[in-house]
DNA sequence: TTGTACGCGTTATCAA
DNA sequence: TTGATAACGCGTACAA
């Protein structure tokens, strides 16, 4: 078993009390001396005081928790160090969590949080999960929260985003500028909000531009690559398309697998943008035109809003929203019929 | 605040002790009339307990640590999977610490870890890390450890590991069959005994062959695809190899960009073996040969051993070696003069 | 079957 | 400047 502070006491002879001030540097009422001589004793046992012990008394922890999606996306991965990074400036630690995309999960995790007392916690979790049992979990939480990546109306919280709806009208209008009329889109989930929201960009940009829209040239998958690939195959095989607005860069993955497969040239037979701009972007040739988001910036800003909400220096509920931008790469050429 | 067992009790006009009994399943000693009444209360007010108080008395937090050193290497995202499926089923759950290659702050979450009274710690961290500040705090956990992938005799804990003498032999092996003797090779860090040992193999492959080696073949880089990729160029301009070997898929991702940039054609023109086998492969054309590793099986055996531990059902310290395969792809080819 | 009371390791309050 | 002690929320030995 680890020294205890009663220990401690008893080898420097001093109470408790004495101890507990010089380990706190509580400045006031104790001689120098005394604590030279506890703090000598405390490095010399490598005494550290048991943080639960504490925060039973204190009511904080220190700790902040991190409810991520999926792991395995590196975007997530990316959030979780622009988190970590401002959390470890503050002093604070990261409990991160990997709800694995499953309610069961996310919930187990969630209500880990409230038992182990974090001081807040930061949210990243689909809308498929947004159910009855994972609000309620949500409310019970009774602990400042702030929203990532995807907001959702029912919560009343803090939350950092982008604007998708802008980003998605952006990437489809910039395949328009390239003479493209038949671009298929293969969106995420139908019930995540992030996807209806740059489908819904999508869908903007063709009619400001006159194009009809043909419903058959919009696929769903769940945003990962396997997903992403069937359903490019799909769509390419079907229709005429001569261009792919992938809602994420995985499903984008996909559509050049499928390309690959199908004979076709990017971007001579067919042009892709992606949105995200992660870095395995490299590997492929050409490389992807998309949507950039400032993903470690996002996971700063969401921490240091949650931050300042735990420090008790900001009540108001904020919505940050952050820029994105379209990059140009190898990926997008001018449509010649 | 949160209700507490003495909330509960005083609504269900029963001593906490009965309620205590209650949540915790107490078989025995209790009428079945009283035991639903708690339960419906505790339902109806949606009681947790509290986990820190709890576990000031049990000693046990249900907790266990990982910590890993990238959170960006797919590697160790996929590792993480495995570690979590296991823990939760044994009702336990996973607190996630990036240590994120700097020692700082992979010793801070060791701290952590023994003040927040984890029930166990896995251990994934880099030999650059392993100095003296980090070997005392490992020490001084004073609670169950296990390593994982990368082995430090100066620890004496179980760990899970793979053979990498043998593994790099197989891969460089492989090169040999296929009639490549300028073989170059991308290390990681000097320091990394993984990266070590599978230089080794490459060493003993070549000797048995009996073909001569050429320290200028072999260059290091930090096993992260933008240094692989320098490695490569660097390595691809000075000398003509006919094939490299990549210690990780990451360094191989490095060497097709390389490659690209020279106007090399894979397999044709140079022969790429990888190791670890990442999904990202996928992104590759050719797609890449390499030795494959059972990621998620190695951090579900870890966090069994670890857990074993834990319940006190192992006290012997085992070393377990994970079986590592060839996987041929497109990335290698026949020699041809 | 149920309740009382103590202890876990710490901080905070008040008195000395 | 220092010390004794209550309190945090819970589990459990022991008593009723």
């Amino acid at each position: 078993m680890s020294l205890t502070i009663k220990d401690i006491a008893k080898i420097a002879d001093v109470s408790i009390a004495t101890v507990s001030r010089v380990i706190n540097n509580k400045a006031e009422g104790i001689s120098e001396e005394t604590r030279q001589r506890v703090l000598q004793i405390v490095k010399e046992h490598n005494y550290t005081p048991n943080r639960i012990a504490r925060s039973m008394i204190t009511k904080n922890t220190r700790t902040i928790g991190l409810i991520i999606p999926d792991i395995r996306n590196p975007f997530f991965t990316e959030l979780v160090r622009g988190v970590e990074d401002v959390a470890n400036r503050f002093q604070y630690t990261v409990f991160l969590c990997n709800g694995d995309k499953e309610v069961h999960k996310t919930i187990e995790y969630l209500n880990l949080m409230k038992e182990n007392s974090a001081d807040g916690v930061l949210l990243t979790v689909s809308d498929q999960i947004m159910g009855k049992p994972f609000q309620q979990a949500v409310e019970q939480l009774d602990m400042p929260v702030v929203l990532i990546d995807r907001g959702h109306q029912s919560l009343k919280f803090s939350g950092v985003y982008i604007d998708n709806v802008k980003a998605g009208y952006k990437a489809v209008n910039y395949l328009i500028s390239l003479s493209h009329t038949e671009i298929g889109c293969i969106a995420g989930p139908k019930e995540i909000k992030n996807s209806h929201d740059r489908l819904q960009g999508y869908l903007e940009a063709l009619k400001t531009a006159g194009i009809p829209v043909n419903p058959e040239y919009i696929v769903h998958s769940n945003f990962e690559m396997e997903e992403g690939y069937q359903a490019a195959k799909q769509l390419l095989t079907r229709h005429q398309v001569t261009a792919i607005f992938a809602l994420n860069d995985l499903i984008a993955f996909g559509v050049y697998q499928a390309a690959e497969e199908l004979g076709l040239r990017i971007p001579d037979d067919l042009s892709v943008v992606g949105f995200d701009d992660l870095e395995y972007n490299r590997l492929l040739s050409p490389k992807l035109t998309t949507i950039r988001q400032p993903i470690y910036e996002i996971g700063e800003t969401a921490a240091e809003i949650l931050l300042k909400q735990i420090q008790g220096r900001r009540r108001a509920r904020v919505e940050t929203y952050m820029e994105i931008e379209l990059v140009v790469r190898g990926s997008t050429a001018r449509f010649q019929k």
